[in-house]
DNA sequence: GAAGGATGGCTACGAACGTTAGCCCTGATA
DNA sequence: TATCAGGGCTAACGTTCGTAGCCATCCTTC
């Protein structure tokens, strides 16, 4: 190749999470991003078509990061406080799974433990059910609590336990 | 008053919903908002702070919609099922719940419903954890669904009762 | 009926951002 | 040694949010 390149595309994504999880979704602008990487604003422009690519690839990578640590998270339960964990950590990364458009592939792979865990709890006929019953709950309580619409009082840890035990209970319970 | 006003704040939020709806919340800018209400951007700030603030005050809008509407509905699987609807019906907005900083009270109140419904079916002691098991999983389905994050497959329709029944069914037989 | 002040609207402007156009320079290749 | 692909840069445009400051109006008060 010609000119030496000045950075990469690994190195623009891994910036733009930085950003994102320092600044919010807002402080991830072009030339923050291309400041971190040690290039001009344009030079980005060679490596992503624009900022929302650049953000669904941020997303993407996010995924990927939840995705290892759920496969190697043991049991249910386990990847239930897993999850919550990646929220608590990366909160910004976490809402942008949502937000963003992030490749259809690596959000696919994110439900994949998840579904193993629920096969071997309730078998393969409801695993699907089971795996967006627990999905969809955990997802909102964690969408609820970063917005801080918990404000009814209680303790945050209990009520996430207390869903837990509920919701697995009624899965080895139930139909 | 001096000159003669020329729009109103009930207005300018009424606009900025109708934006919000059409095009994102991209698209509920303070020029669009403006030239809806017949009047140039800077106009708007003698009314409202900034756009967050607006932002903020269409969703407390929202969250009144939604009360009435949770306030109509009969029990907890009607409830649960308008909820949805809102969703369906005013997506931007119901977004802009969680994402926004929209009013405590005007929020709170939203909750006020749910907990009568969950009150008389589970008691009092654990109307709050049953409310908000049941309005985080609602939530998560609802981001999700929206977000399109749903790609294994089965009708979506049957996903949401079938959740309604397991959720509905495991508090009225649960601790 | 006339003076005055409070206030909503306007124009003009500044700062920040995303993005494009077009040039230059580098270095691998023929 | 000549070529040329390609990454980086400067310059620029259009859009957006938000502020400054002026003008016009209309209610109040004398």
């Amino acid at each position: 190749m010609p000119t030496p390149e000045r950075t990469s595309l690994d190195e623009i994504v891994s910036a733009a999470a930085r950003l994102l999880e320092t600044g919010g979704v807002a402080a991830v602008t072009m030339q923050a991003v291309a400041q971190d990487v040690g290039v001009k604003a344009p030079s980005l422009y060679k490596r992503v078509r624009d900022r929302e690519t650049l953000l669904g690839l941020v997303g993407g990578a996010a995924a990927d990061d939840l995705t290892g640590r759920l496969e190697a998270a043991s049991g249910i339960e386990d990847q239930l406080l897993v999850f919550r964990r990646f929220a608590h950590e990366r909160p910004e990364a976490f809402r942008l799974l949502f937000t963003a458009t992030v490749d259809a592939d690596r959000l696919a792979a994110t439900s994949a433990p998840v579904l193993r865990a629920t096969t071997a709890a309730v078998g393969e006929e409801h695993a699907l059910d089971a795996a967006r019953l627990l999905t969809a709950w955990a997802t909102g309580f964690l969408t609820m609590e970063l917005a801080g619409a918990f404000r009814l009082g209680g303790d945050l840890d209990d009520a996430y336990a207390y869903g837990i035990a509920h919701l697995v209970g009624s899965l080895a319970s139930g139909d």
